[in-house]
DNA sequence: CAAATCTATACTCACCTTATAGAGTAAGTA
DNA sequence: TACTTACTCTATAAGGTGAGTATAGATTTG
């Protein structure tokens, strides 16, 4: 399950992503067309705008705009900044690699090796889809390498 | 990331199923075997048994043994059992669906529409994936419908 | 300056995870 | 029968996580 707060963060970036070019967004309305807590969001949208992805303007009329074209950015990337790892094992993990303790031999587990080709499938869908093709308005689906979207 | 349990119950499903046929297993074997606290396997393997996947035999020279052919056992049902739904949104849930409070209408939702993706690609991999044939000794993978393995 | 808005940190509070403890029950065995 | 081994069940607890709230401050623009 992917936490509330990842969710939340998605729906806000796809609400930028819908809104007129450079034109900022408030939080308020965010959080009222969202329905997502305010105080909450307003974490959100920092952590969003620490690691890159949005810019903000303050004052009256300021607001929130994304910071990178929205095919570049992919729902992996999100997850990973609100989340943390994708990886259903630790370590299967490439962003936080950590070894099971109680696992004696990595390469002959055989629970590794299954969840390994979940984490594959999974990393497969949440690094092509970017907030843009969630949207259905974009080639990145397509040739998601082009618009730079992380690779696997 | 699946739960500490959900791995200890995994691992210790294929310890049995590696044991020798309908020859038990005792907890402290297991245990030690796999560096599983002692008590917390037994609350393990005691829920397992509640579901009818490994059944006991008390007294001396007791213990566990897999109670159906581990190619029937699929990695999907044991999650559900220890760490519950397996979908990574409460809405797309088959065995626990509970619409999201904050969504208007989940036909049009795009994160759900991603993630439903997601599901899909997992469970075919778990669903499909026995103790059995994650040891490598089985048909299981190739005709799963004919072991009664649980459909998707 | 005032109002709107973003920035930052601290705090709460319930629930979940990962166990541990201990008494009880059953089955074989000397 | 008494003893030992092993499973059964319930309770409890420390620590962490999730989902927010609260409070105070800093900027920008009208």
């Amino acid at each position: 399950m992917i936490s509330q707060k990842a969710k939340y963060a998605l729906r806000a970036l796809l609400a930028l992503a819908r809104a007129p070019h450079d034109s900022a967004v408030s939080i308020a309305q965010i959080a009222d067309e969202q329905s997502i807590p305010k105080k909450f969001l307003e974490q959100i949208l920092l952590e969003l705008k620490h690691h890159g992805l949005v810019e903000s303007r303050r004052g009256k009329a300021g607001g929130y705009s994304l910071f990178r074209p929205a095919d570049t950015i992919s729902f992996g990337e999100v997850l990973r900044i609100i989340d943390g790892p994708i990886a259903p094992l630790p370590c299967l993990s490439r962003m936080a690699y950590r070894r099971c303790a109680d696992c004696g031999d990595e390469a002959s587990c055989e629970v590794r090796r299954v969840f390994s080709r979940v984490a594959e499938e999974t990393r497969d869908v949440l690094d092509r889809t970017s907030i843009a093709s969630a949207l259905g308005r974009t080639l990145a689906d397509i040739a998601p390498d082009r618009y730079g979207i992380q690779a696997r």
